[in-house]
DNA sequence: CTTGTATATCTGAAAAATCATATATATTAT
DNA sequence: ATAATATATATGATTTTTCAGATATACAAG
């Protein structure tokens, strides 16, 4: 993993927000980021995209729904600046976790198999 | 320090060597920084400013040189994140450390007064 | 004057936003 | 079971915005 794309991937408010909920929440599927973050589908999937282009991220697709989780295969260093990313900033997120919250009709996270 | 501008600090990589090297070295003045980038100089002063203005390094000016150093008073995980990014990607700063160290004439630092 | 550093202006390229639409799955009615 | 519809996500095409690089020049110290 480059630095620098790294970086780049962390650079954009849209892409930082979405990984920090990610790592707040474990896996989070694109309709609840769109909610949380109160922006349009489109864009919020083209950001997903790119993180996994980048091997930031990975998918699954549960029905109807794909779910987004943190690549744990991730080097160690930038795994490390993640969580202390998102740890040290929680106030960054206070809004976006409140849209999470209030969100009805969250769709059911059933244990993907094996 | 809002994390997003942090980290567009660090996604371009004339300004994420610069901050590495300086991680490395503790402080460096622009020439060797020139040097050791194997930039041009009007370049590397541009991303240096952009890098003082965003708080993540200080100045000091003595004679004619300008030494940049890491702000002491940054957040502890963003003091963090270059530290860890620094440790873990040497390999990354390989060739500018060596046109630093091959760099004949470096200015002769003088600890500031007091 | 020379050396080291900073900045203004211009230009081109990359990245982001937006809208429309495609695809896939799920649900409901018949 | 089939057809019609709704929901979730992705993507093509286009426009808009942002950002980096180059060159020329200004400034400051010795």
């Amino acid at each position: 993993m480059n630095p620098v794309q790294f970086y780049k991937c962390l650079s954009d408010e849209t892409r930082l927000r979405c990984l920090m909920l990610i790592e707040n929440e474990g896996e989070l599927c694109v309709c609840e980021l769109t909610e949380a973050l109160a922006e349009s589908q489109p864009k919020v999937s083209r950001h997903l995209a790119q993180l996994r282009q980048c091997e930031l991220l990975l998918d699954r697709k549960q029905g109807q729904w794909v779910y987004y989780r943190i690549n744990p295969a991730l080097p160690d260093w930038a795994t490390s600046v993640l969580r202390q990313t998102n740890e040290a900033n929680q106030a960054f997120l206070k809004e976006n976790l409140a849209n999470l919250s209030r969100m009805g009709d969250r769709p059911n996270r059933v244990a993907s198999c094996c």
